[in-house]
DNA sequence: ATAACTTATTAAACGTCTTTAATAAGTTCT
DNA sequence: AGAACTTATTAAAGACGTTTAATAAGTTAT
């Protein structure tokens, strides 16, 4: 689509991010930034502020001239909700569009019999208890499709739904739908300022090891939304990644320390690097520590030139979980929602 | 960007691709598959009609009032330079924007001392002698980061050598500088139909094996620009994927048939599904034949459930390859080139 | 053959963004 | 304090795409 409607749309999505990424602009530095002649920035501004979604923060100091007004946003202006369905119960988040939590709160899993209606229910309470959400991001364990569930092993109810389009119809609001390991991995990506690179957030939960993969700033899915399953990977003559890590025995050990635990984890590495060389791999914090992260590092080396070895870091997975059901609300509220006339 | 002129280049460029991928169309056709009103195709039909950038058919039958114009590309607005850089020799293809490949030569390798301004001069006089030309691609045997040269083994001349910027400045048009396996998976990319696939090219050439990738659209190059480089891969408990080729011996089969061999490839494979789940593994012709790649595909399922594999295919090297750099060389056109006042 | 009906194209009026010029606000130098 | 100079903002004119209405071209039925 190539019109004024659709370039209206780009003008407002481009203010807006510029103005909730950048903390503050003035209507020179948006037109500079943006492209976009300044009277159209005045405009723009102008009917924003009108409708409560900036607000000035006064006049800058004077750089040889008239001051300019400053501009921030309205974090207020808009709220999201984000909801983590997990097995043992649902979480909630009410936040403003600076990320600020504004509610937290928790209910019983809705992954059950009957859940749909009795997570309906719940939602339509959190919304009518606060009128300024304007979209909602819902992070499932299982695998997402544009917004339909796709597999979700052990919760068959839930299968085949396409929850997105269900609750976009029934509240009117944008929804966004994603797979929790996406999720977490771009919460990630979104905390760093760097972009366009490529990540990989790896953990190796009870349930067998899982990878998010992201590449040149989207998230990778797989043809058949298999992509991450690290535990497949061939490692050894007689074992793959799952295996080694179990080393014979049926558990695991919480965190990761044992030196078949490293050797495994070290290859699992220097296969990401041969085949997607990607920037940077990231552990949940409750899995490694430093020193261990070191001995993989180590580790991998023995299998791939060092100087080609990602940057090891540790994630907050919860939080990055959080941070990535965030950023898609935020997306969809700048992109969706367009109050001006 | 979000303005009247970055408008324009859309709306040209939509039209042009639509018309390039689509063979012909009415004003009407266009109108409707692009969001673009009626008048403003009209207009700037009217004028690529003027400038010989179409070609009118004709009419079409009717189909209930008055008979439609139909409308095509003409091919031979703008030519396009695809020019290969090998070890033993430099090719370079003319083709029209329909991929019909006007010309084709080879000279000796510029790939040694004083290669660029070698190389200049074949160019010159290729454009030269063909002034239609309005872009070209050029693929090379290194790691290249937005048309510079990043990594070259054997030709340190060529080394951080901006060859885009060079030859874009040099020469007043634009110009593609891409990989030859990057070229290749692209070039494969393109032949099909289907968009926003995952895709792996693999070939196990005489100098290690490599691989070029495409995921969701884009090719993969890597933190380090060495992704692909599958030789790397742990496979078994003393070897990686190189070494399981090599089989304790200093050579290489050109065709792959050997057991430990489909083995080692079935492994990669499933490494493959199991960390980006492509829709299709591509092998080179020469290297597999279909008896080969069914031995390929069973062993593969030995390590990752079948349902999960990849399409296999083969593909002819050479031929994607120059696909990949006609691509490249089509897209710039469509982008960059505006003759319109 | 002509009237009634479809569909394609052209023309005019309107909305939106940009460019350019004019005005307002602030700073610095004398 | 006032003139000269910067910089921000507003206003008017111009460019471009869309919408809506009018016209042209073709088909079908009587």
């Amino acid at each position: 689509m190539a019109n004024p409607k659709s370039m209206k749309k780009m003008i407002l999505r481009s203010i807006r991010t510029t103005l909730l990424e950048g903390g503050s602009s003035t209507k020179a530095e948006l037109s500079d930034k943006l492209g976009i002649s300044f009277p159209t920035v005045s405009k723009f501004l102008a009917d924003m502020e009108k409708d409560g979604e900036i607000i000035s923060l006064g006049l800058d100091e004077s750089s040889g001239g008239r001051r300019a007004k400053r501009y921030t946003y309205n974090p207020e202006y808009m709220l999201g909700l984000a909801i983590f369905l997990e097995k043992s119960e649902t979480n909630y988040t009410i936040f403003n569009c600076f990320g600020e939590i504004k509610k937290q709160g928790k209910v019983s899993s809705v992954l059950k019999e009957d859940g749909l209606h009795l997570l309906t229910t719940h939602i339509e309470e959190i919304i009518t208890a606060n009128p300024k959400i304007r979209s909602m991001a819902i992070g499932v364990p299982g695998a997402v499709d544009r917004g339909r569930i796709f597999h979700i092993p052990g919760y068959e109810q839930f299968k085949d739904l396409d929850l997105k389009g269900y609750y976009e119809n029934y509240f009117s609001i944008p929804v966004a739908v994603e797979n929790d390991m996406n999720a977490a991995v771009l919460g990630y990506y979104h905390t760093r300022k760097r972009k366009d690179q490529s990540l990989v957030y790896l953990y190796s939960g009870q349930n067998g090891p899982g990878a998010g993969i992201m590449i040149n700033g989207t998230v990778v899915r797989g043809s058949m939304f298999f992509s991450g399953e690290v535990q497949f990977v061939p490692q050894y003559n007689e074992r793959n990644f799952q295996e080694a890590l179990m080393n014979g025995s049926g558990t695991r050990n919480e965190t990761i320390s044992e030196k078949y635990e490293i050797d495994a984890i070290g290859r699992l590495v220097a296969s990401f690097v041969a085949i997607i060389n990607p920037h940077t791999f990231i552990f949940c914090q409750d899995e490694v520590n430093e020193a261990t992260m070191d001995k993989i590092k180590e580790n991998s080396s023995t299998y791939i030139p060092a100087e080609h070895l990602p940057a090891f870091q540790v994630g907050d997975w919860k939080q990055d979980y959080l941070f990535g059901l965030q950023n898609l609300c935020l997306e969809v509220m700048v992109d969706k929602i367009s109050n001006l006339s």
